[in-house]
DNA sequence: AAATAAATCCCCTAATCATGTGATATCTAG
DNA sequence: CTAGATATCACATGATTAGGGGATTTATTT
């Protein structure tokens, strides 16, 4: 038997819920719950396989709820479900370690199969939210290249990786001058005024 | 009328998709093909709105024709079908800009909706793929801390922005011999000996 | 009460970096 | 062929950083 805990505000929503996990066989609904303020100690004493948990909540929101147990109880799989498809919500339940998440719309026909596809190790998303996710993943591509050359570009590398002009000079096999001058360029195109500045950038804009 | 065209190198799989896309009604094959190597020149004649793209194929693989449709016409939606299920594989074609990904156990059964979700804006993923890409999301949290206190970690964020020891001591209001002793304490810690280093390991294991 | 960790400050020296100016050799495109 | 972009090297000056000392104050722990 799966045991599943609820959090959900919504008193309508909460019962349909009930009543749906109630028809799943195999399901074992421990307790459902208005709002995630005492998570922790519920989760302690029921111990459960799966959490479906909205995000609005009075108190404690799901998200904050979602960290907390996941830090305590790693092993439990967490299915967000909230009308909330806004890419801060849905990127930070991901990141903080939910399992899955369900926009409320699609509870009604996927919320079976989402469960089964946590249990054996999938990650049912609606499709607006798998949407997002990928846009977070192609967007640190890099955008601006600022018209670095490819010489410019090994010498970033090499800076980023901690080595000194010196060290940069015996691994491009060129004098440290040169080293210098190519460093100025890279000061100008990045429009930056330092190492730790190039190198901040360089990482954060996916340029290395 | 959306507009299609298939890359699949294995006989049987492609006549099998071409006989599915020709009984969804909307749907219009332009062309299937076994190899990608011509991909830039057949998207540029037939100008489709969507690409099935195999990943293993012989010459070019799906993962750089991808690149290069997208770079060239970024408006085309690509779907990965593929057997492979790697999270290289995977996160790789997502960042180059797939618009979902199916394992070919996947396809007969949902093929159809994926290109209507992909059409709608969505991102149909199999299970385990979107499994995969979660993981990848949820990894990057920071796993070590240094033991870093909570002054060398304001420190090491205010090196990160470009600073230097002058304005990092006018930042945080101390003296820069203060702030060279913190310096002196991270180094140790992260075990490096420069900033570009510190910077770098820093962002790269989530610190800063 | 003593030990420890954290944050603060000070001094010194050698090494490294930022910045400017100038020069040469190649290669490509107009 | 000439202008421009790229890669290379040189020199010089002042600022900044690395790495080595040592010291005080405040909290927290033992």
């Amino acid at each position: 038997m799966i045991k599943v805990l609820l959090y959900e505000d919504n008193d309508l929503l909460r019962e349909s819920i009930s009543c749906m996990l109630q028809i799943m066989e195999g399901m074992e609904l421990l307790g459902a719950f208005d709002h995630a303020n005492n998570v922790e100690a519920e989760v302690k004493v029921h111990r459960p396989d799966l959490i479906l948990m909205d995000i609005d909540m009075p108190g404690r929101n799901g998200i904050d709820a979602t960290r907390l147990v996941k830090k305590l109880f790693p092993e439990v799989y967490i299915l967000i479900m909230t009308v909330f498809d806004d890419s801060d919500n849905v990127l930070n339940a991901i990141k903080v370690g939910a399992s899955g998440y369900l926009l409320k719309k699609h509870i009604a026909n996927r919320l079976f199969d989402a469960v089964e596809e946590i249990l054996e190790g999938g990650a049912p998303m609606s499709p607006a939210v798998a949407k997002l996710v990928i846009q977070s993943m192609q967007r640190p591509q890099q955008l601006t290249d600022y018209g670095l050359t490819e010489r410019e570009k090994d010498i970033l590398v090499s800076l980023s990786k901690g080595n000194s002009f010196k060290l940069i000079a015996a691994d491009c096999k060129i004098s440290i001058d040169t080293v210098r001058t190519h460093i100025k360029r890279i000061y100008e195109k990045l429009q930056v005024h330092c190492q730790t500045e190039a190198v901040s950038k360089a990482i954060n804009e996916g340029l290395v």
